[in-house]
This record gives C-alpha cells, structure tokens and sequence, in this order.
DNA sequence: TGAAAAAATGAATGCGTATTCATTTTCACA
DNA sequence: TGTGAAAATGAATACGCATTCATTTTTTCA
C-alpha cells in the first residue's frame, strides 16, 4: 500500500546486495548467481520495485520510444495503421507517443517537445510537417520514416504504395470497360498521394486520348466526397465514372449521386483507394484498390528498427504494389 | 550538422555562464538578468540544444506522459475520442502513450512497461484489463481515470454516459411509437455499457408487459450486428424493431436486413448508440443515441489532471446525459 | 589437492538536469 | 556616496540507474 517509489538501492538493502547487482538482474545481466537473482527478485516483489525507465535511458541512450505522427485519425485508413503500428512495436518493446496534425500543421512546440523526450524514431504518415520540423528530427539523430507519403530530397527513408502505377492501372481498366467521361475527386493537392494518383490517372486518359476529365478538389472526408459529387454531377450530367482520391471520398460520392436519384454503377462508376473495411460493406461494395497495409506497416517497422540500430544506414525508398479489388461499383459501358 | 546532444554545460560554457543559469532559463525560472538570458539563448541555438526531459523527470518527478489504453481504435467512435483526448492532452503539454489490446485482454508486461515510464495518470477506455492490472497503477501512485466504463468498486474516477436511462428513454420511444417485437443486439456481455444498456431497455419492456425480447450477442463491430441480424430475422419474422448496442453494430444490423429483402424503417426499424458520423450518411441516417462526447472527454481530463495535481483528491464518478438523435431508421407503428 | 580460469560481486562513477544554499552583484533610496 | 535589500549567480548535490574496474568467490582440470 506504499505509495512510495522503491529504488534499486532499496531492493538492494532488502536483499543484503549491493546496487549494482540488483541493476544486473533487471538489466537482464546473465552474471548474477541464481541464489541472489532469487533473493533480489523476492525483495523486488514485496517492495513493489519496478525499474525507472528515464533513469534507465539516461545511461543506455535508448528511450524505446516511437512517435507516430498523423494527420487525421479519424480516417479508418489510418485507424487501422495505427493499430498495425502498435501492434508490431509493442511486440518490439517499443512505445507509441501519438500525434494527431487534425488537418493543420503540426505546431513545432510539439516537435521539440518530441525531441526532449529524445524518442529513437518517428512515423510520418501523411501529416503536414514542414520540412524544417523533418529536418530538426533528423539533426538531433532522430530516425525518420515517411509512411504513405515521401519528399522530393532523397532525405528520409520512405514507404508508400506506387500511387502513379495504381492510378494508371485504374484508369485504364476504367477506360477499356468503355467509359467515356471522367471525373477525379482528390484529396490535397500539396500530398504526394493525391499529385501522384492524379498523374498516373491522367497520364492514360491522354496516351488514348481522353479530354474529358474534370477534377473536383477534395479533402481526404466523406463530406468533401459527398460535395464534389454534388457539384460534379450539376455541372456535367454526362459523367459515366468517377476515380476518387480514397475509399472515405468515394462513400461520399455514392450517397451524393444516389441522393441525386442516380444509380451505382448503371448510371455512374465509382472506383476508391485504400480498401478500408467499409469497402465491403454491402451498401457499398465499392471497387477500389488494396494497399497492401500490413506489408507496408512492416517494411516501415523494419526501416525504422534497422536504421535506429546502424547509424550509417542509407535512407531507403520503398514502393509496394497493392492490387484492384473488383467490387459492384464498376459497370462495362460497351 | 553535428549528431551529438548537446548538454546544459555545454550551453553554460559557450555562454560563459554556470550551468545552473542555463538550467533556469529552460526551466522558465524568473531569475535571470536579461543579458545572460539572452546569451544563453543564442548559445543554446547554435548548439541546438535541447533539454532532456528524462534527467529533468527525475528531478521534478514530472513526465508529462499520460497512457491511453483503448480496445478497438478501429471502432470510428474511440477514434474520435483518441482524437479529442489528445486534442486536450496536448494544449496542456501532456503527451499521450497509446495502447491498444486489440480485442484481448492488455498485457500484463505492457503495464509494467507503463508504469517503469512513470507516467502521471492513465485514462482506460472500455479495454480489458484486469482488476490486478488496475490495482498496480494505483499501487504505484498513477491516476487511474476509465472513461466510459466503470466498476463497481468505487476505487477509480469515471466518466461515462448514462447508458442506463439512455435505453430507458429508448424503449420507452420504440414502445410509444407502437413497436411489438424487439430485438437487442448487445456487446460483450462483460462490459458494463453492454449490461446497463440492456438492463434499461429490458426495465422499460417488462413496466409494460412485454416479452418479446429477443437477445443477440454481438461484440461491437459491423460484421458481428451483420451476423446477429441475420440469425434474428431468420428465427423471428416478426420483429419490428432492433435496438443495437452501437452504431457499428447498427450499421451491420441494416445491411443486413437490407440484404435480406426488408426496408428500413418501413418493415424494421433500428436504433443505435453513440452517433459517430457514419449515423449521419444518407446511406443509414441512422436515428441513435448521441453521447456528449466533448464534455466527456473534457472532464475526463479535468478530473486526471485534477487527481494529478492533489494526491488526496477522492475518485469521482461522473454520469453524463446524452440525448436521442432523431433520423429515419424509426417508423410509428400505430 | 592446488593453480589457473571463470564467474560473481561491490565500490565508484556519470548520464543531464533542477534545486538548495552561500556568495556576489545590482538596485533603490537616503 | 553609502547602506541595506533584492536580485542574480555558481558550486554542490541528488534524482535512479547501468557500467567499469578491481576484488572476491567459485569452478575447472591437471
């Protein structure tokens, strides 16, 4: 019923050892006789001693510390990132700081807050950082990885799905079931994400040459989904297929048309990005494209791990595939 | 470009001064003349200093850490609500470690690891954790807060909703609009939401003599109320009126009578609980029960950061209202 | 049984900071 | 200009631990 925090020197008092060797049992230290192992860890128990990790980490220089900064957790995309992450670095040993952005900039009061805590790496997944924050972690030998999104400047390590090779690849299965008139719903235009899935998208439509593409800015929500159909289907009653930035996006577009009276996919074709689990709900069954989540969320783990270990690591790129989940949003129009 | 961390000597000795006086200025202690502080500033600065909030923890006994251990994140409504704790955490310059339990009991080695951080308080959300688990944070002098959820014993502050009178009021409007036939697709029957939520809704039908109350076991999710619905409409045609344990489960509830062939509200109508924002999609416009989430949150910070603060403050527990959310998932059967 | 090697142990030290206490400097005012 | 009070400063210390180094104990094997 202490209230009081036991210390390693009183464990030691308890046990009849000194300091050193009660540190070595719970250090893991293999040099201590089974005898007085037992002994320590009794007096430990009835004491109620835990180690103290700050103190800890002062002299290993290891914080076993993560941070994983987001930008919007109420995605369900980065929901379940974020339970992946956890997942698999808890298994580590390692703990989660949480940063949500909310759509705004990260404040750089809480970089440096990050920093003091002197964490070994941070997550970046497609949160509005500065490149001077990103750069301050990176001064202060703070391992950075990028998730979901990447930067110009070979600087960071970086893992995210070829968006440009999955754009292409939508729209050209879009294109050979014979649709004629295109609508692209995206997300921010500053995100590498958005910039490289509109690319590959228009990229197709042009080598087979296809002008009729009308791109409605979005932001990543259900409500600027459901808006941007709105005021895409007013504009131009001819659209037979809209490719929209993500999953959450596309939900909005489906209740925006249906709400107009309009049917999926006989009067218009709706294809997402992500395959986040509402994807399959029946009311939806949307067509989209599966990033390959858990690979990503590995790869990411193992670069972050492998670079905090090596400090001479060479940043890496990491580009994964994902593939087309064939749903019922889709029709052929030939 | 340098990779070293820089210390408060190393400041003190550019600056010329000691390093207590470099250590006042990062502490935000008044007593330091204008001209070394400002010295001392452009030391640090060109050094890139930053201080080390683990030697400092151990000297205040302050980490600023909080732990937050969810259940499901994925569950859009604990994402809303990591969403505005740390919102909250965050403008108070606390940080937030994350834990997930994924559907399992916690770990008892990820509490320990919490506790060897020292963190300062911990909010449980629904998780499971064992009573022991519970005891130890308090053992070891961590505020325990659990928000939406609570026990018997009154050992810890809570903060929820009452879930109790909320389905109370719920019965009573599905019996007034005319409904015979009810159906509850619960969570898991451990959790004290669950048990209060049905405890109410049972309370109201019995004061009115009726008995049929059909019970689905579900835990929380869109397929597990997919599948109760499913099993419900196929052993009971007759049942007008599913009230869901949450709105995911609501969510699945309808799709799946949808599926089925049946229209909602006009064969079954549905109610849920919690109004996260999926309720609101033209898709369901699911008619629910909205608890004050912000308010929630906002005195579930209030009353931590309170305990915190006074280590003889007394657990509170706080009950908050909620109100009925009126949408189309509801028909008058009179 | 004895010597050398291996294992176990403890004393001492430092990680980077905040804080106390004693000392010095500055300031206000006569 | 001198005095006392207030402000500013630095030296020393402690927070709780891991680790090094020297010493003691145990084990191994001839």
């Amino acid at each position: 019923m202490e209230k009081k925090n036991y210390t390693s020197q009183d464990v030691a008092e308890v046990a009849g050892v000194s300091q050193s060797t009660v540190s070595r049992v719970f250090a893991g230290n293999t040099n201590v006789s089974e005898k007085k192992r037992k002994k320590i860890l009794a007096a430990a128990e009835k004491l109620g001693y835990k180690p103290n990790a700050h103190a800890r980490s002062l002299i290993t220089r290891k914080t076993m510390m993560i941070g994983i900064v987001m930008r919007n957790i109420r995605n369900p995309f980065y929901s379940a990132v974020l339970e992946i992450f956890h997942n698999r670095f808890s298994a580590l040993g390692y703990h989660l700081i949480f940063i949500n952005s909310e759509n705004e900039e990260i404040q750089e009061s809480e970089v440096t807050q990050l920093l003091e805590y002197n964490i070994e790496g941070v997550i970046i997944t497609d949160a509005l950082l500065s490149s001077s924050a990103s750069e301050k972690f990176k001064r202060h030998g703070i391992v950075v990885v990028l998730f979901n999104r990447y930067t110009e400047q070979l600087e960071s390590s970086a893992v995210f799905c070829d968006n440009y090779l999955a754009a292409k690849q939508i729209a050209t299965y879009l294109v050979e079931l014979g649709h004629q008139s295109f609508a692209f719903v995206s997300g921010p235009s500053d995100t590498s994400t958005t910039i490289d899935r509109l690319k590959g998208f228009k990229e197709v439509l042009q080598e087979r040459s296809i002008t009729n593409l009308m791109i409605e800015p979005g932001n990543y929500t259900f409500e600027s989904g459901f808006k941007a159909a709105q005021e895409l289907m007013t504009r131009n009653k001819n659209i037979d297929c809209i490719f929209c930035g993500n999953d959450i996006i596309a939900l909005g577009v489906m209740d925006a048309i249906r709400t107009i009276g309009l049917r999926i996919p006989e009067d218009v074709s709706v294809v997402g990005f992500d395959n986040i689990r509402m994807a399959e709900w029946p009311s939806y069954s949307l067509t989209t494209w599966e990033q390959p989540l858990e690979e990503m969320v590995d790869t990411t783990v193992e670069l972050l791990v492998n670079e905090i270990g090596d400090t001479n690591a060479e940043p890496q790129i990491v580009m994964m595939k994902g593939h087309l989940v064939v749903r019922n949003t889709v029709k052929s129009r030939k």
